[in-house]
DNA sequence: CGACTTTGACCAGCGC
DNA sequence: GCGCTGGTCAAAGTCG
């Protein structure tokens, strides 16, 4: 978990490094986490960007390992936590925002799958997995106990398909929020 | 009725 | 080895 923490650059260079930037890229039909990609594959020296990818040379596993079945064949180990095989993580991304809600809409559709009480935090995280067939991105939520009006967006994955709905209302929301800078 | 959330249980990784 | 913690599963419940 430790690896995945964020940040934006602080407020204080905004003028260099508006955390805007980050996001003007949402409304050419792009996806956060897609956005977030180009970051990661930038990050040589990049804005404090902090990806949690391990092992993974880059984008191209749409289709990971991970994969689950759809159709519900299991009986087999969990997914990726073969013996001996390493655990391979897909790249993620993760931000902070300032917000009244928990849940960002970013256009596409999420199914919650579990919450956790984490230590540390009263509130809880919650995990979410793209709805899209085929597509295995995930996201944590999880809302900061010393500031509450912190939530921190853990992107896992890279969307295989066109978002699901216009990303307008994204911006919206993200123009109703602030970025967190805490660093 | 399908899509989604809730929630307890299970499992693996990690530190001690 | 053991206990803690994070991540996921899956059944049951809820909602539109």
């Amino acid at each position: 978990m430790e690896n995945c923490q964020i940040l934006f650059p602080s407020s204080a260079s905004s003028s260099s490094f508006p955390p805007f930037h980050l996001i003007a890229p949402f409304s050419n039909n792009m996806a956060p986490p897609n956005v977030l990609t180009n970051f990661h594959q930038n990050r040589n020296g990049l804005l404090g960007f902090k990806t949690g990818v391990d092992n993974q040379p880059s984008i191209d596993n749409n289709t990971s390992p991970m994969e689950r079945t759809a159709a519900g064949s299991e009986n087999e180990m969990k997914p990726g936590k073969k013996k001996g095989e390493k655990k391979v993580r897909k790249p993620r991304f993760a931000f902070q925002t300032r917000s009244q809600v928990d849940i960002l809409d970013d256009g596409y559709r999420w199914r919650k799958y579990g919450q956790k009480a984490v230590k540390n935090n009263k509130y809880p995280r919650s995990y979410y997995r793209c709805t899209n067939q085929g597509c295995n991105v995930k996201k944590q939520v999880q809302r900061l106990s010393k500031d509450e009006g912190v939530v921190v967006t853990t992107y896992e994955g890279i969307h295989t398909h066109p978002i699901e709905k216009s990303t307008d209302n994204f911006e919206h929301i993200l123009s109703q929020m602030q970025i967190y800078s805490g660093y």
